[in-house]
DNA sequence: TTCAGTGCAAAGACTTTGCACTCAG
DNA sequence: CTGAGTGCAAAGTCTTTGCACTGAA
């Protein structure tokens, strides 16, 4: 993976081959993991990676702004590959984590230049998740 | 405190001290605090009070909607006294949590329907978080 | 009286820390 | 070489669970 080792050291990041794994496994699914999912995924392929080694990258990776941090409000992190501030929407029942993209983000924009002046805050990101019943889930 | 106990029962729930005593710390503060916070808070009144009484019973409250629970991405959850869904302002650098209001709801309530409309959920609530630094922090 | 609620302790889940070893640059 | 990164283990933090006791209705 040619590019992914750029773009870590672009960002200053070494390109150790369990980084650009976890970098590499985020970029390739829509599925928002979480530290345990990916390590499970990853330790085929890594019999020596340590959960610890998990955790440490997806906080850099964060910091730098590669990827990004998502509390579902479930107790613990998933983590996007796309780190662009976009809308999430949760199944409340099976507890899935889907992308929302579309026309909202214009309204957001509008809304964080209000409530910077309301509040008198330096807004540098915002997060905006919708809870409810996926299709699926409705059937039942 | 007579309106907070009918309140509860009203919801099927009994009228405790400790949870009339967990349900008034909230609605008297803004502060957004965690089941710890309200615990200290509440052990100078109540000294037999457990720390599981006050996660149950803010679980509780939750369930039946007299309060909200918070996830400020800190890896712990906040209550808010205030049930109905409404912006929250986190600073990044002091961890405050600090309500809005204003105008900005009624984007969203449109938002919600284009969001159902797009990924089929059906969508029981929303959570819009910004993160920033609130004036405080801004002057150092 | 009677069951929801409480309190204590212990366990559980997720995440972080400490430290010696290793390898990418 | 050399410090950033890794891996193992242990500890930490927040939250939940188990169970006997208690008190609100």
């Amino acid at each position: 993976m040619p590019e992914i080792s750029e773009v870590l050291k672009k960002k200053g990041l070494k390109a150790t081959p369990q980084r650009m794994a976890i970098y590499q496994a985020l970029l390739s699914t829509d599925a928002h993991p979480g530290a345990e999912v990916i390590y499970e995924q990853l330790k085929m392929a890594y019999p020596t990676l340590s959960l610890n080694t998990v955790y440490t990258n997806l906080d850099i990776l964060a910091d730098v702004g590669l990827i990004r941090r998502i509390d579902s409000g479930e107790g613990l992190f998933r983590y996007d590959g796309n780190p662009s501030p976009h809308l999430h929407i949760i199944c409340t029942d099976c507890r899935k984590v889907e992308d929302i993209y579309g026309d909202c983000s214009i309204d957001l924009a509008d809304m964080t230049g209000k409530v910077e002046k309301w509040s008198g805050y330096k807004v540098n990101d915002h997060a905006l998740y919708f809870f409810g019943q996926c299709p699926e889930c409705l059937k039942r």
